[in-house]
This record gives C-alpha cells, sequence and structure tokens, in this order.
DNA sequence: TCTGGGGTCCTAGGACCC
DNA sequence: TCTGGGGTCCTAGGACCC
C-alpha cells in the first residue's frame, strides 16, 4: 500500500486528499517522528523517521495527524478480504504489504492484478503498487519500483536490465550496515553482488552472503504461506518514556504497565510463552536486553510482572532509563501447551514392563517411597533409559 | 537539545552432556 | 596424564524490515 496510514486518513477526511500530510507522535513525549507521509510532503523533503520539528521547518504546511492503528487495521482487513476473495494463497507481511500466489488463477495475470488495483482504489479508496513476477523476492523488488499506483513485472529474463542496475541499498534485506561491508568489494549494484565470488560473500556476510547472491539472480524458492501470520514467536511492548527516569519505583510500575499490555495480547491470541526479556535504553541511547527461561508458562499480567521486575532489578545500573520494554518468547498455543503438560503426566501410559517389575522388587526390599525413576527416550520413542536414585542404590542394585 | 514501536532471523560464546 | 568430537540449550547482541 502506498503510504498507508496517511492514505487511511485522507479516505476517512476527503478534504485532507492532496495535502501534505504526515502520522506522528507527540513531540512533547519524545515520540515526534514522522512514521508514514503523504506524497505531497515527501516533495517537500519530509521522510519517514524525520522529526516532526525538522518535517515542519521543511513544509510549515503540514498536517500532523496521531496515529489511530484502530482505523489502520480496519483498513488493512478490508484489502486483505479483497485480495482473499481471488485465491486463498494470500500471506500478509505487516499491516500494509503481503504475497498472493496467482499462479492457478486463470486468465491474464498483468489484467487481473490491474483489476484489484483498480478495486481497492474504487471500493476502499486506497493506492497500491503491485509487483508481479516468478518469485517473492521479485515481486517484492518490483512493487517498490514504480510508486504510488504502479503496476511492474519482473520476467525472468528481464532481470539483468531491470534489477541489476538498482543501486545494492535498495535490494531488500541489504541495509545500512550490509551495503558498507559490500561496498569493500567494491558492490554497489544489484548486478555486482549477483556476479560476487561466493567465498568472498560468505567470508563477510556469512550465510546470508549466499542468500543474498542467489536473490540477486533472481533465485528464491520461499512459497506463499497464508499460515504463517499466526506464527507468532513473541509479543512484547515497549515504550520511551516522557523523560528519562532514576527513581525505581516509578519505573517498575512502568515495566507493570507494559506487563498487562503483553499479558493482554497473549491472552486475545491465546497464547502463552517461555521466555521474557526485558529491554533498557539508558539516557545516551544505549540498549541492553536481558532475558530469561522458564519451565512453566507465563501469560498472566502477575507473573510477567514479577519476571521481568525481577530481571530488570538484576541488571538495572542505576542510570537514568529513556525507554523500557518487555517481551514474551518462546511462544506455544494455549491448547497445544496444555495438551504437551498431558501427554508427559500421563503415567498410566508409560509401562515398560521390565522396569516396572525391578522397581517394586527393589520397593520390597528397601522400603516404598525411597526410589525415583529417571526416563529418558530418544526422538523416536524406541528405546529409553532408566536410573535410580543413587543414594539408597549401590552398583549392583 | 538525539530516531518510535512492532517484529524476525542469525550469530557467537559459554555451559553442559555423551 | 592433562583432553576429541558431536551435539543442545541459553543468553546477548546485531542487522533488517515495516
Amino acid at each position: 500500500m502506498n503510504s498507508f496510514y496517511a492514505s487511511v486518513e485522507a479516505a476517512h477526511q476527503p478534504e485532507l486528499k492532496g495535502k501534505p500530510i504526515a502520522i506522528a507522535g507527540n513531540p512533547e513525549e519524545r515520540r515526534g517522528i514522522v512514521v508514514t507521509c503523504s506524497y505531497e510532503a515527501r516533495s517537500k523533503g519530509v521522510k519517514t523517521t524525520m522529526q516532526v520539528h525538522e518535517a515542519l521547518k521543511l513544509c510549515p504546511e503540514l498536517i500532523v495527524l496521531r496515529p489511530d492503528f484502530t482505523k489502520y487495521r480496519q483498513a488493512s482487513k478490508a484489502m486483505f478480504d479483497l485480495l482473499r476473495s481471488y485465491t486463498e494463497l494470500v500471506e500478509p507481511v505487516s499491516i500494509d504489504e503481503g504475497y498472493m500466489d496467482i499462479t492457478d488463477l486463470s486468465g491474464n495475470p498483468v489484467e487481473l492484478i490491474k483489476e484489484i488495483q483498480d478495486r481497492i482504489l474504487r471500493e476502499l479508496d486506497l493506492p497500491c503498487s503491485i509487483g508481479v513476477s516468478p518469485n517473492k523476492f521479485l515481486s517484492k523488488m518490483a512493487s517498490d519500483m514504480k510508486k504510488p499506483m504502479g503496476i511492474t513485472v519482473i520476467r525472468k529474463r528481464e532481470i539483468r536490465e531491470k534489477l541489476w542496475p538498482l543501486p545494492i541499498r535498495e535490494m531488500h534485506g541489504v541495509g545500512e550496515k550490509t551495503a558498507e561491508k559490500l561496498a569493500a568489494l567494491s558492490i554497489s549494484t544489484i548486478g555486482d553482488l549477483a556476479r560476487a565470488e561466493e567465498i568472498q560473500l560468505k567470508s563477510l556476510l556469512g550465510m546470508n552472503g549466499l542468500k543474498l547472491r542467489s536473490r540477486a539472480n533472481g533465485v528464491d524458492e520461499r512459497k506463499v504461506d497464508p499460515e504463517s501470520v499466526y506464527d507468532f514467536k513473541s509479543v512484547g511492548n515497549s515504550t520511551t518514556l516522557p523523560r528519562d527516569l532514576t527513581n525505581q519505583n516509578e519505573l517498575l510500575k512502568i515495566i507493570e504497565q507494559l506487563s498487562a499490555k503483553v499479558s493482554e495480547r497473549l491472552r486475545s491470541k491465546q497464547m502463552l510463552g517461555y521466555g521474557l526479556q526485558v529491554m533498557i535504553r539508558f539516557k545516551n541511547r544505549k540498549t541492553i536486553t536481558r532475558s530469561l527461561t522458564l519451565s512453566h508458562p507465563l501469560y498472566e499480567q502477575v507473573h510477567i510482572a514479577e519476571h521481568a521486575k525481577s530481571l530488570f532489578l538484576k541488571h538495572w545500573n542505576g542510570t537514568p532509563v529513556r525507554l523500557l520494554g518487555v517481551t514474551v518468547q518462546d511462544l506455544a498455543d494455549k491448547s497445544h501447551a496444555y495438551k504437551q503438560i498431558n501427554l508427559f503426566s500421563y503415567k498410566e501410559d508409560v509401562k515398560y514392563e521390565p522396569v516396572e517389575k525391578v522397581m517394586r522388587e527393589l520397593e520390597e526390599k528397601h522400603g516404598k517411597g525411597i526410589l525415583t525413576r529417571g526416563l529418558k527416550s530418544s526422538k523416536n520413542h524406541q528405546n529409553a533409559e532408566t536410573s535410580f536414585s543413587k543414594d539408597f542404590l549401590d552398583d549392583h542394585d
């Protein structure tokens, strides 16, 4: 979607159309950076992540709005629902972009894409750009080539002319740091990367270097996966404090509030997690993360807050704090975790006759209740080892 | 008078196990 | 008499994306 948040606002308030608008946080609370802006604002030099006061200097007539995620989520759902009316093979990647596998749809793909783009504009009042190609990477690159309201097709044979001339920094997956490293190998375009020595890339960037090189050659085997949206790995909330804080009680209070948000979001997703991470950003913007793995899953606010507060206190050096974050990770489905617990605590299911026999004999000899048994099974459950508490048994036993 | 908040994936070292 | 080789899990940080 093109300048999605700004476009959604303009769809709700048509008088905003054609005007420079920016979506940004509150500068009074130090959240004053531009998240998205309309193309009219961009033409004046306003950019994402720019501070609001800076943006206003470049464009004094800029209309600045606070983000309204409820509105954006509604618009997003409407857009994806429209796509899903063509095929179930729709994979949302973020609130405003996704992949669609149209391989098996009949008709001319470009005519189909034009129809979809047209309907999104007419029915939802939202502009978008679409890329069409044999795989995810090329489609993503294509969709970025003409904005707003573009349609770009990249065929396999067109990679050389359409992809290779682009600056390496424009490649999806290459950020500032990677671009800097690649400059050391005199790689400045995607074409340079496509033809670079694999050994050199591997030693410079590890496995990622090889992945990027094959992408640059138009190779990408990833499937469009409609289920991936449900595959959460972590849920976290963080906040930049309106001013730097040093008071311990105030900081602990913030952690409780963040924990409550995380807990609520886990609840709505019906998930729980086995890991907890706190993030602390200090006055000088240095950021640390500290984490912990638990044997029992977390989802209740009190438990999340309890662990988060103790992690924080253990690692905070007492200096002013700019930002705090709480994240629950290693997520599992609530019902899945429940099944797991049942599976392993259902003792009647575990029958290893010879062991039971030995246990009985030993209990008769030593008395009940003094034996512990440990079972260890291999991955395929074909064999098991048994051990006894050595406190009571000699080697022979 | 310092660029927010939500994420994912990868890497590397240490502890530990067999 | 002084240490191989294969592996997992945990933690912290980095890079990247929207």
